[in-house]
DNA sequence: TCTACAATTGAACAACCGTTCAAGTGATCG
DNA sequence: CGATCACTTGAACGGTTGTTCAATTGTAGA
């Protein structure tokens, strides 16, 4: 039986794959680092909405950033979430669409 | 790009892992099928909350039951949640915890 | 210093989610 | 049939979560 405390951890970090938002904030910065109002523009929403989620990303370990002058440039911390990503799109290929 | 709705999907998908309870859920039947009562019981839940979240689980394809008699016996469909529950654990045990 | 820009933060609000509760379905058994 | 058991379902309630808005920090350039 796991503890507690790490099925409540583990279920923190599938919970970033749980909303679209962040799924779109991954596979943007699949191929490059971005900084936040890019972020903002390519997915369409508020610089303060991409910044409240990379937060969470950030501390769950997803992403990380660099300061560059007056930007902040983020980036994936590995290719876990990806590979998350791919897993879920694999199974929901093989399994079919929700009934 | 994936289709918005495809995203949507696999948002979807991930939301089972997303929760203690439905984490638990899918650990009790790794080993061998319960019915819901079973399941409610192991689990200290009433057996209404767990009939909600099996329907899910079932929509999203991780668990499939039958009936014999009066009791719905489920079972995992494949291993997939817990091979996605096994992913998640090493990328803690890697990582380190939530800061 | 003043202005502009990039980003973060906290409060507030609406939408979503998990559980409980009460009612209902369907099967078994006396 | 009537009673009971296993489960499902829908409504309702409280807690969580995602976004917006306004205020703030910090950096860069005029």
């Amino acid at each position: 039986m796991l503890p507690e405390d790490q099925i409540r951890q583990v279920a923190e970090t599938f919970k970033i794959l749980a909303h679209p938002t962040r799924i779109k904030i991954l596979r943007a910065l699949a191929s490059e680092e971005l900084c936040v109002c890019d972020l903002a523009q390519v997915l369409g929403l508020s610089v303060s909405a991409v910044s409240h989620q990379l937060r969470t990303m950030r501390q769950l370990k997803f992403v990380r950033y660099r300061m560059d002058g007056k930007l902040a440039y983020y980036s994936l911390r590995d290719q876990f979430g990806l590979a998350l990503l791919d897993d879920g799109l694999r199974h929901l290929a093989d399994e079919g669409a929700i009934e």
